[in-house]
DNA sequence: ATAATCTCTCTAGCTACTATAGGTTCAAGA
DNA sequence: TCTTGAACCTATAGTAGCTAGAGAGATTAT
């Protein structure tokens, strides 16, 4: 039996973070001491874990959960399991394609001031005038 | 003068989006017409044209609020102006490179259970156990 | 027994909006 | 001039995914 502090540590979520889970219905609500404080078994704390991976690769509560209901039914196919990572997937390489878009021109517009003023600062003139983007966005 | 939805629709800032900016402090509370709806001038049209530029780009209010402060002072060296593009560039950055990771993650997951059974998939069995992952995170 | 450290619940705050409700104003046509 | 319908107004609440704080109670070490 683990306290919160305790699970918190080992898994790297914060206490307030895991009381969120719960209350998000991501980990359910685990037994209590006598003064009503909250004590984990081994598989919650495995639960955190994949809890986390998940949420370090950026997968949705939403998607999260549905991953873990899954995960309850070992024996329906899982095509499911494989459709929710292969979506998260599309949904990261179109946010690298759209931040690589903005790196450049992040990178045009930063550094070209050489100790000017602002009355003639590159930057924002560059912000101010999006026909001199270089691609759209 | 235009109206809230003139400029709406030259700009592409939503309508409720443009009173929030207000509110916020990025434009400054138009004149009024006589029955209290807002009516705007060129000047606040470009201005809201640059924030919806540095919106797309990724900024944050807070940084957009510095760039228009500084916009107000025209004889001052620009330096400022550099450093927060160049402070938003790194984050950016960052931001892709983390993403990289995921992405070479995700696809080593995704796309890898062929018509199984979600008792054996591959996809949770990853996310359960972090130390499958090729790369820390 | 006491002190230090957890833990409890509840509420509010964060970013950057978006949505809804209920009411008012404006512009154009009859 | 009247009416209609679109656009506008304010205010409030909701979204995601937490984080922070208050004030009280529980647990553990000495």
């Amino acid at each position: 039996m683990f306290t919160i502090g305790q699970i918190s540590r080992r898994t790297g979520v914060k206490v307030p973070t895991i009381r969120y889970y719960e209350q998000m219905g991501l980990i359910s609500a685990p037994e209590r001491s006598a003064g009503n404080q909250r004590r984990y078994s081994r598989s919650e704390l495995e639960r955190l874990g994949f809890i986390r991976h998940a949420r370090n690769l950026g997968l949705s509560i939403e998607a999260i959960r549905d991953l873990i209901r899954l995960s309850a039914h070992p024996d329906m196919p899982c095509d499911d399991a494989d459709r929710i990572a292969g979506e998260h997937l599309e949904l990261v390489r179109d946010r690298i394609s759209k931040l690589k878009r903005l790196e450049k021109e992040l990178a045009r517009i930063a550094g070209s001031c050489e100790a000017g003023t602002v009355k003639d600062c590159y930057v924002i003139q560059a912000l101010s005038d999006h026909s001199l983007c270089e691609e759209d966005h």
